[in-house]
DNA sequence: TTTCCCCTTACGGTTTTCCGTAAGGGGTTT
DNA sequence: AAACCCCTTACGGAAAACCGTAAGGGGAAA
């Protein structure tokens, strides 16, 4: 079983909870933290000591009080770590339960597992870390349905773009020029108004607005 | 102090801590339920038996599970509870930290107090307590500007069903004509036009997807 | 009662979105 | 090379949204 483990999670009962578990899973050493940016000084700290933690179980989602923090969410803390300790074994602990976070933290970030907070949260959580431990990666039931080919919508980051720069109140001929400015293509108003068709006809929005409804819904902006 | 109180919130450990922090506090007769519904039945069989809870202390997120729920959320259990049982003392006890639910769960519902979830959440809940025992409300420093005037945004229930039917993909001309089939009014195009231009001005947007973005991001809708 | 104000509605013009069609260009297949 | 496909772009018309102006009506104030 892993030895030194950190827990990054800003609310004190969780906290306790994880740190619990932990113990009876015969993990040695856990520190806690109730800040991302602590967390990741705790990280750097164990590599330069030659001391490394082992694993990370993180939070997404940190409230935002006096201090102010240099990386705000755990899956900025989360991308920062896994570029920099590539071989940090990373377990996300989080209540979000839409799919495209999930698959991002996934994706882009290369993390371990996935595990939703729920009634069930700390038995999943047991199970992700003794999975995580033996090299295998672990997705809660609960967004289990995020790799489904079914669920696998063409959606790339320039459709996610073209959505994002939408909802901010931009007319799609802003959009055009901006992406003429920043040489993104496809550029023309032809273009965006094609693709933005086709994502209307995917998602099954009756209009622009409804789209950045449902898109907005779905967490993908 | 309250002797009787009933604690409804779908995870365990948090569930933990607050039933921790009640005997603390002194309270006798404690009782947890993970499910909204449980909650309900629990909060009638008191009354039925002379046996009244005190206090119901509740989450508004219940994640859904094989369980088909009758009230699916904190909100609407707490909407039925003071209807039902108005002398029943609520605290809402959530993460949630956007002002306009919290608004309504005052002004709608009548709750006695709201709880941010967070780093000092169940300090905050004592506070809570001790405060509804005396009768008075309370309200987290997170959401405490949910009753500041400058927040007091004449938004009304109109407004509110408008930019609602707006997301759903309604044109402006389908929304007039469901108006005109309901018997509400304002339900000419024209008024409908310029009552969403005042939300625009409101709100500092651009347009109507730019604003439907922003009142979805408020929790307005 | 008359005046005044606010709300609702109507209307016309401009802009933006929506939608189909088609031309041009680059790359691949035959 | 010719045929083909796919993507980008252009264009034009219809629909919807946006914006200012103005008329009608009901209630409050003078």
């Amino acid at each position: 079983m892993f030895k030194k483990v950190l827990i990054a999670e800003d609310m004190e009962d969780i906290n306790k909870g994880v740190h619990t578990l932990l113990t009876e899973l015969g993990v040695t050493q856990i520190k806690q933290v109730q800040y991302c940016d602590d967390a990741y000084l705790k990280i750097k700290k164990g590599v330069l000591n030659n001391e490394p933690f082992q694993l990370l179980i993180t939070d997404l989602s940190f409230k935002a009080d006096h201090r102010s923090q240099k990386y705000p969410s755990g899956e900025v803390l989360v991308e920062k770590l896994k570029s920099e300790f590539p071989t940090l074994k990373v377990i996300v602990y989080s209540v979000e339960d839409r799919l495209q976070p999930v698959r991002n933290l996934f994706n882009k970030h290369g993390i371990d597992a996935y595990v939703c907070k729920s009634r069930s949260g700390l038995k999943n959580l047991t199970i992700a870390i003794t999975k995580v431990f033996s090299g295998v990666t672990f997705l809660s039931n609960e967004v289990s349905s995020a790799f489904n080919s079914i669920n696998e919508l063409e959606i790339d980051d320039y459709d996610i773009s073209l959505l994002d720069n939408l909802s901010k109140g931009l007319s799609q001929e802003e959009i055009s020029a901006l992406y003429i400015e920043n040489h993104i293509v496809p550029a023309s108003l032809s273009s965006i108004e094609k693709r933005l068709n086709k994502l209307r006809i995917q998602f099954n929005a009756h209009n622009a607005i409804h789209l950045v409804a449902i898109v907005k819904d779905l967490g993908l902006i």
